[in-house]
DNA sequence: GCTATCTTGAAT
DNA sequence: TTCAAGATAGCT
């Protein structure tokens, strides 16, 4: 292990004149921090401390951002600090620059910024130490104790061999994660052994013992690896593109080795799913340092401690979703963006930033590079790889030499359909059944039928808050919105005529009951939000597709994430035409990473998978060029509309959001907000709208926006910086909830 | 003339 | 965001 330089040791930033004056990023709606006078009977606080002040009639704890000479205020119209809670920086400069940056660059207040790059503990002011949690570890005859010989007790053997990993102990909930549905039980077997003991844990030792070494790498991943690594010490931009099951994880973790080596820090970004028990523990096997797991799940104390680990240099690797761009880290080395297409980066309300964006500026801040990694990489990315400004890197072999899986489009305009499954498609499945192999279909659809309509009258079941119908759900007989949650029971009969009741379209219910039918004997898993509610039962359904039990499986975008099935040879894509038209120029985009994501679930080497892909536009040129071309193609063809239709990324787009109960209030506060931003003149700035939005009225709100668009990103942002604090102030603002969406990726 | 509710402006 | 002062509606 490295030498720990812990964030005490290093020299803090220059010490501020005693009459200095304390700009603090406070919680509120506030562009820029607020000033206030030094504390009286305590030295000035410089930047990155925390410190309590007044706001108003109350206290609120704040960051101090910098110590500025004067203020625009009159000296005698600042109060004084309160109190000052840290007695050393906890944000160091480059991470205040970083938040600061994204404030600006966001169009976001700064507190709420900072605000939200703080565990909840340090929100609230609570002393940024690390404290000791309950957990349990392996006694002294636990650890020589072999899990195969608990075969008989699977949840056991399992909680036993994540223990062996760990000799520092498991938290509760770095235990729930373990064996499949709760470890109360196997726990308490344990320890009624004696095997296992409980104990409390400060943090994990200096120096976590790696217990195993990584395959050899092939000559792409070899390649991958020196491209970044010679790219190691200043900021650069790299984009590793490997189709699924090419290695990328392993190219991650040898850089992880050497940045290690380097006696540098890692911070790696998954996505919300990506970040599995699994993918943790290999990690941990592998890496001769803490690793520290950054998400929601955590309690405000894990998170805090996880938090601090990475600060004080005592993780040398930080992997977490979204808000992980913002931890601090005292030896910056390298940052890593896995699956970064996935549109789970962006925040979607409050403080909507993209955590793969915020990262490269990140990087390019702390001058080390970052690495993209994806099978389906973001148009974005593709198109700075063409302008020369990332470099790139590809993995093209498949483990154990898969050969990619071959795609067809199944034209459904010459074919009957039974529930959505055309003959075409039922004939092939058949065959591929015959011979033995798995079959998984995807439908991006969940529930039994998405309309519930009358057969007599045409009555159709809407939901009372959204412009949207009601999915009717066989399993539990219910129907529901899936855009506000709204749910009742079936009615038996029209409401509006007394006729009988059917379902129109498909949802995956429905066509897993049609392969039923079709299928007898076979037994048939379903992967959807539905299906996999209850703890562990995701794991069950997906075990028993990898042990055969199942012949086929039906899910939605849930299969397009992380789970291979190597006995899958047929994958049926039901229906490719959902993003062929949509109002939202990135549907096709996101459609077209879906299915090759699906599509590379499937295949191992001796027998390459085979992709069906029902359609009623088979002629359609984008769909055309992803089954002829791949992935690539399908993405330069949507590179050149976009260009030829000045969209992103040759254009830059900023939503302001509106929405209100009252139907007519967001248009005339995007109205007031369109004069307004006409009266500032803004130069090569294009204003479309106030439009509806795409579902306009959603949870009983009504939505509009208005859309601001530039080629020139400097233009962008200069009309946005002078436009938006004036929103605040405008007729109507506060008639309506607002929000601007700068880079907003759904329309 | 009273209270309950909404609107508005300000916070350093 | 949170707070409170001022405005307004509805009522006794």
């Amino acid at each position: 292990m490295q030498s720990v330089k812990s964030l005490e040791e290093r020299p803090l930033t220059s010490k501020p004149a005693p009459s200095g004056i304390c700009r603090v990023a406070v919680p509120g709606p506030f562009m820029e921090p607020l000033d206030y006078l030094p504390p009286r009977n305590s030295p000035s606080p410089g930047p990155g401390q925390r410190v309590r002040v007044g706001l108003g009639r109350r206290d609120v704890v704040g960051v101090v951002i910098d110590v500025a000479g004067t203020s625009t205020l009159a000296r005698e119209r600042l109060r004084p600090v309160r109190e000052v809670l840290d007695d050393t920086p906890l944000l160091n400069p480059s991470l205040l620059r970083l938040l600061c940056w994204s404030a600006d660059y966001y169009q976001h207040p700064v507190g709420e910024v900072v605000q939200q790059a703080l565990p909840v503990l340090l929100r609230q002011g609570k002393p940024a130490r690390p404290g000791r949690t309950l957990c349990y570890r392996l006694t002294g005859t636990g650890r020589e104790q072999d899990p195969a010989t608990l075969s008989r007790a699977p949840r056991q053997a399992a909680l036993l061999d994540a223990l062996k990993d760990c000799p520092e102990g498991l938290t509760p909930s770095e235990l729930e994660s373990v064996p499949p549905g709760g470890w109360h039980g196997p726990l308490r077997a344990l320890r009624d052994k004696g095997w296992v003991e409980a104990c409390e844990r400060e943090r994990a030792p200096a120096g976590t013992a790696a217990v195993e070494t990584g395959p050899e790498l092939n000559l792409d991943q070899t390649a991958a690896v020196e491209a970044v690594r010679a790219l190691f010490g200043s900021f650069s931009c790299h984009l590793l593109q490997g189709v699924t099951g090419s290695g990328k994880t392993e190219v991650y973790l040898q850089l992880i080795c050497l940045a290690l080596d380097a006696g540098q820090q890692v911070l790696v970004l998954v996505p919300e799913i990506a970040l599995t028990p699994q993918l943790v523990r290999r990690f941990r096997r592998r890496l001769d340092t803490p690793v520290a797991v950054l998400h929601s799940g955590l309690t405000d104390r894990e998170r805090l401690d996880a938090w601090l680990s990475v600060r004080d240099g005592h993780a040398g690797v930080a992997i977490g979703t979204r808000s992980a761009v913002y931890v601090p880290w005292v030896r910056p080395g390298l940052i890593i963006v896995d699956e970064e297409h996935d549109t789970s980066y962006k925040q979607h309300e409050g403080f909507r930033y993209h955590a793969r964006d915020v990262a490269v500026m990140r990087a390019r801040m702390e001058e080390i590079p970052i690495l993209l990694g994806s099978a389906t990489p973001s148009l974005e990315s593709l198109a700075n790889v063409a302008r020369g400004q990332y470099g790139r890197s590809r993995l093209t072999t498949r483990a154990g030499g898969a050969s990619a899986p071959r795609a067809e489009l199944l034209d459904l305009r010459r074919q009957t359909l039974d529930e959505g499954l055309s003959t075409g498609l039922l004939q092939r499945m058949e065959q591929h059944l015959a011979g033995g192999a798995q079959c998984l279909l995807f439908l991006n659809r969940r529930g039994y039928a998405p309309t519930l309509i009358c057969h007599v009258c045409g009555w159709v079941a809407e939901c009372p808050r959204c412009d949207a119908r009601m999915t009717w759900h066989h399993g539990d007989g219910r129907i529901r919105c899936h855009h506000c949650g709204h749910e009742k029971p079936r009615p038996a009969r029209c409401p509006s005529c007394g006729g009988g009741l059917g379902g129109l379209g498909e949802g995956t219910e429905r066509v897993a009951q049609a392969l039923a039918r079709h299928f007898p004997g076979v037994s048939i898993g379903r992967l959807d939000r539905d299906s996999t509610r209850r703890k562990g039962s995701l794991e069950s359904v997906l075990d028993d597709v990898r042990s055969g039990r199942h012949r086929i499986l039906v899910g939605t975008q849930m299969l397009a994430k992380g789970h291979h099935f190597p006995e899958v040879s047929l994958v049926g894509i039901l229906d490719a035409d959902q993003g062929l038209f949509s109002a939202d120029f990135r549907a096709a985009e996101r459609m077209a990473q879906l299915m090759i994501q699906v599509a590379g679930r499937a295949g191992r080497a001796d027998r390459p998978g085979e992709v069906l892909i029902q359609t009623h536009h088979p002629d359609h040129p984008l769909l055309r060029t992803l089954v002829e071309g791949g992935y690539e193609a399908f993405a330069e063809a949507a590179l050149a509309e976009r260009r030829a239709a000045g969209l992103p990324p040759f254009a830059h787009i900023a939503l302001l959001r509106a929405e209100a109960t009252a139907a007519a209030a967001p248009h005339d506060f995007l109205q007031a907000a369109r004069a307004a931003l006409q009266a500032l003149r803004p130069d090569s700035v294009d204003i479309w709208g106030p439009a509806p939005s795409l579902m306009e009225r959603r949870a009983g709100r009504y939505r509009a926006q208005l859309m601001l668009q530039s080629a020139s990103r400097p233009a962008l942002h200069r009309a946005l910086r002078a436009w938006v604090p004036e929103l605040a102030h405008l007729p109507g603002a506060r008639k309506v909830r607002w929000a601007v969406d700068v880079d907003a990726i759904e329309l």
